[in-house]
RNA sequence: GGGGAAUUAGCUCAGCAGGCUAGAGCGUUUGGCUGGCAGCCAAAAGGUCAUCGGUUCGAAUCCGAUAUUCUCCA
């Protein structure tokens, strides 16, 4: 059976049960701080189990990308060592949400695997939750005696709260879960030991395929359960292990998702799989990589130096890493297995297949920055091997140099310095990295603390920001965030109309406000569905009842970004064609920035094309069409723009501007009629990755002050030039002008400096087979320093020294030639700091060359006798 | 969000225990030689040493801020 058929079994037999499928959400998690990515099938349900949000389905079922790269999960370093981690995989599951419990979900799962996937049911062997006292949890007797009416008593067996309990996090929820082993031994070591000896004992033939959890409690932060007002049913079971089993292979590397991909490698390499273990490690890492990277970059995440950016960064580089040091790669090749990954998986991920250019474009431009970082890494190393190296020991710090600054793997620093017969300082090195990683975590903790209920039982926030500025609110709850040592407080309200930041739009500022004061809100965010206000300071006791106020001037401002941003993607498309698609954007209340996909550099004319199309519906004053609630079929019936990596409910917002021109999924605020941006105007255009592009502009009032102030550049300009006719001519004329007169005056102080030169020379004494010349002059160091290089070409023998005033302070410039230097035992260094002393003064220089300033303007003619003194001997 | 590093000619970089009035290779231009596949020889042009400020007699070099880029950690 090959893996489309599996999933698509899956789904069908929930569906069949009364499932509604959902998509999967995107990989990459927005508006959750305590996640980057999405790690399990549970996360786009959280809200769900939280309470936060009423489900709109009872059952689901769904398959879900996770990556497990970070936090509490990771996978990574695990990854091609063994036959079964991976960072992005498949979780198939299916979901009740206050519907049906552990008696369907289980027999239900039984059914599945032996009827439609013939999983032969003497293979498999079931663990229930054993209990646990510290908690007062009684074992799981409910889902053992289900399990008791579908396989003998052998097979059942009991697990510890490690195994057998779930949890969520620190806190949230959780519950007991019942899981499903498998054993793919051959009948003879079958007959020998039996399974359930082997069953959660690490074996690599008797492994866990599925783990229904039965969600019941919610976790507290200090530890004490609640039981939940509805249970929840939620599985997983690993789809790229599931592949394995119905597939007969011992490795998840094995199957029809990696095998093509590992195939591929091997012809690329000319190395063969399954023979050298570095080799087939490599192998696994790369094609394991790619899919978690191109799935990434899928869902709008690009490789970057911070955040989720930069752990999709960072997969990437392992495996070109891996493919550099083990399987002989210096040339890109990561992005040339793309096509086979999206063969195997483009059809049931669309935003895979249709993203397949821009996607190998990425993985192509950062495999060939890293492989510069590596070069630059190994001439480092190079280097420091030939110039500092002691006793044959690699320092750790400068081990740690090389990776934390140059970015060059430890293990790259290791291998070459074994190669050398050196070793690395391990030691130093993970001392390094201890402080490292200690810097960085003493700042920015956040401290959860567990919400102060004020009115419990109010489902989720009424959002009324859409129609008005100001509503009657009550507040639901609050908490304290300690960040930085600084206290934040977080509001939530039952009715708001503040819009918290979502979709590139910022949240909303404010108050809120009270007879016991007011709150001024700084800020609005999203945690998942969950409206949060913040403030830095909270009254007490805190208010029951607040009116609350959007700041109108900021969201009207912002509107009109927005609404502009609109307009200027349809713009974008009809001008580059239909691939420019967004990739991102921020719209705040001063500008808007957009980042889409384009390969070359927009044109000033295409861009002067794009203004005039933006301000041409704005001056139509366009009403907008806001259509609530509506279906995703809808949606997409009236041709609405649905963006890759965006999570969107079941039913949908369209925002439309002419409902051909601009119709877009969108939750943001918008202006009512496009006349209200006034003006468009985009202020820069540049490239930020490979294949992306980003424009800043802005409208109405800033716009207008935008081209107010080049306007005004070009008024003072031509004022400045007296108000030429053709202000272009005269400031060519300005540019010629100037270059033939620097022309001149630099002949001139040419001819200055040489007759300085000549009388210089005059005052030539010639005392003790020396050539002494001695001066005061008025000129600036400079000078002084060019005029002493002159003469020490033009005369012989020479002991020069300038006594000079520039801006009321004394200076001296002392020039010997190199002969008087080598066998006179004369040096201007030291002649210049004795008569330094005269002025007040210090200075130094070469033996042949050297300065002095002081303070004392009256010792410069003493300068000059008590030099001659010198040069006579 | 925090730490480290880099920024010098069109390109790639050297110079950085302060002081050779800023160098190399490639590229460009000019001249000469030469029957090629990076031809050879000679010469020239090309630099606010990222920006701003400070220390100093003197800063590409030391210190601080800013910008951009790289990099590690969270």
């Amino acid at each position: 059976m090959n893996s489309e058929t599996i999933r698509k079994r899956f789904i069908e037999y929930f569906e069949k049960k009364g499932h509604y499928i959902v998509k999967s959400a995107p990989m990459v998690v927005k508006n959750d701080p305590t996640l980057m990515f999405t790690n399990a099938g549970m996360n786009q349900f959280k809200d769900i189990f939280l309470g936060n949000t009423s489900p709109k389905y009872k059952r689901v079922v769904n398959t879900q990308k996770c990556l497990r790269v970070s936090g509490k999960h990771n996978d990574l370093e695990e990854v091609g060592h063994d036959a079964y981690h991976h960072t992005m995989f498949e979780m198939l599951g299916n979901w009740s949400f206050g519907d049906y419990f552990k008696k369907e979900a289980i027999s239900w799962a039984w059914e599945l695997l032996t009827k439609e996937y013939n999983i032969d049911g003497e293979r498999l062997y079931v663990t229930v939750f054993e209990g646990d006292e510290s908690n007062g949890l009684e074992p799981d007797n409910e889902a053992y005696d289900i399990w008791k009416t579908i396989v003998p008593g052998s097979r059942i067996l009991y697990g510890s709260k490690k195994d057998n309990f779930w949890e969520m996090g620190d806190t949230g929820p959780c519950g007991p879960c019942s899981e499903i082993h498998i054993d793919i031994r051959d009948d003879d070591a079958r007959k020998k030991l039996d399974g359930s000896e082997l069953v959660n004992k690490e074996h690599p033939e008797v492994i866990e395929i599925w783990n229904l959890v039965f969600i019941e409690f919610n976790r507290k932060a200090d530890d004490s359960l609640l039981p939940l007002p509805a249970k929840h049913v939620d599985t997983g079971m690993g789809f790229e292990r599931l592949c394995m089993v119905l597939q007969d292979k011992r490795s998840n590397y094995d199957t029809d998702l990696f095998k093509p991909i590992i195939d591929r490698l091997s012809e690329i390499t000319s190395l063969s799989y399954g023979k050298d273990d570095q080799t087939c490690i490599a192998m696994r890492v790369v094609a394991d990589h790619l899919r978690a990277v191109a799935f990434a970059i899928a869902d709008g995440e690009l490789p970057s130096n911070t955040g989720a950016g930069y752990v999709i960064r960072r997969i990437l580089r392992r495996a070109v890493r891996y493919g550099y040091t083990f399987l002989g790669m210096s040339e890109p090749f990561v992005y040339e297995l793309l096509p086979l990954l999206v063969n195997k998986m483009g059809r049931f991920f669309p935003e895979l297949a249709g993203q397949e250019d821009l996607i190998g474009k990425v993985i192509k431009q950062e495999e060939q920055i890293f492989l510069r970082t590596l070069a630059v890494g190994i001439q480092k190393f190079e280097e420091y091997v030939k110039n500092k190296l002691k006793n044959n020991i690699v320092d750790g710090k400068f081990a740690f140099e090389l990776f934390d600054t140059y970015g060059f793997p430890i293990d790259l620093t290791t291998l070459m310095a074994r190669e050398k017969g050196l070793q690395v300082d391990m030691k130093g090195f993970d001392k390094n990295m201890k402080k490292q990683k200690e810097r960085s975590r003493a700042v920015g903790v956040k401290q959860a603390v567990d919400w102060v209920d004020v009115r419990p039982n109010v489902e989720q926030t009424k959002f009324t920001g859409y129609d008005s500025l100001e509503t009657e609110a009550g507040i639901v709850k609050y908490r304290e965030v300690k960040v930085k040592g600084k206290s934040l407080y977080h509001i939530v309200l039952d009715r708001t109309p503040f819009y918290a930041e979502s979709g590139g739009q910022v949240g909303d500022r404010g108050v809120l406000a009270s007879d016991g004061g007011d709150i001024k809100i700084v800020d609005t965010q999203k945690e998942n569905e969950l409206i949060i206000h913040i403030a830095e300071k909270l009254p007490t006791p805190v208010p029951a009842k607040v009116i609350a106020k959007v700041d109108k001037t900021k969201r009207l401002l912002t509107a009109n970004n927005h609404s502009a941003t609109h307009l200027m993607h349809s713009a974008l498309r009809q001008v580059l064609g239909e691939h420019a698609q967004q990739k991102g954007s921020l719209v705040d209340e001063k500008r808007l920035r957009f980042d889409f996909a384009h390969f070359e550099k927009v044109t000033p004319e295409q861009i002067i094309k794009i203004e005039k199309i933006v301000n041409e519906k704005i001056r139509q004053n366009i009403e907008v069409e806001d259509h609530r609630d509506i279906s995703l079929e809808g949606a997409r019936n009236m041709g609405a723009t649905a963006l890759f990596g965006e999570k969107y409910d079941e039913l949908a917002r369209v925002i439309a501007f002419d409902r051909d021109y601009s119709a877009e999924l969108c939750g943001g605020t918008h202006v009512a009629r496009t006349g209200q941006i006034g003006f468009f105007k985009i202020i820069s255009e540049a490239a930020i990755a490979a294949g992306i592009r980003r424009i800043e502009a802005v409208t109405g009032h800033e716009a207008e002050k935008f081209v107010n102030s080049r306007f005004e550049l070009i008024e003072q300009l031509s004022g400045i030039l007296k108000h030429p006719k053709n202000l272009k001519q005269a400031v060519e004329k300005l540019v010629e002008n100037n270059e033939s007169l620097e022309k001149k005056v630099d002949q001139l102080q040419k001819a200055r400096a040489s007759q300085i030169k000549q009388e210089l020379i005059k005052k030539l004494e010639k005392t003790n087979n020396v050539n002494f010349i001695g001066a005061t002059v008025d000129m600036d160091a400079k000078t002084a320093k060019d005029i002493a290089f002159e003469l020490k070409q033009k005369v012989d023998d020479l002991f020069l020294v300038l006594a000079y005033k520039h801006n009321n302070k004394p200076g001296i410039a002392v020039m010997l030639s190199d002969n008087l230097v080598k066998s006179g035992n004369l040096h201007a260094g030291e002649i210049v700091k004795e008569l330094a002393k005269e002025i007040n003064g210090g200075g130094g220089g070469q033996p042949f060359f050297a300065t002095a300033g002081g303070k004392n303007l009256q010792g410069l003619e003493k300068v000059v006798s008590k030099a001659r003194g010198i040069a006579a001997g």
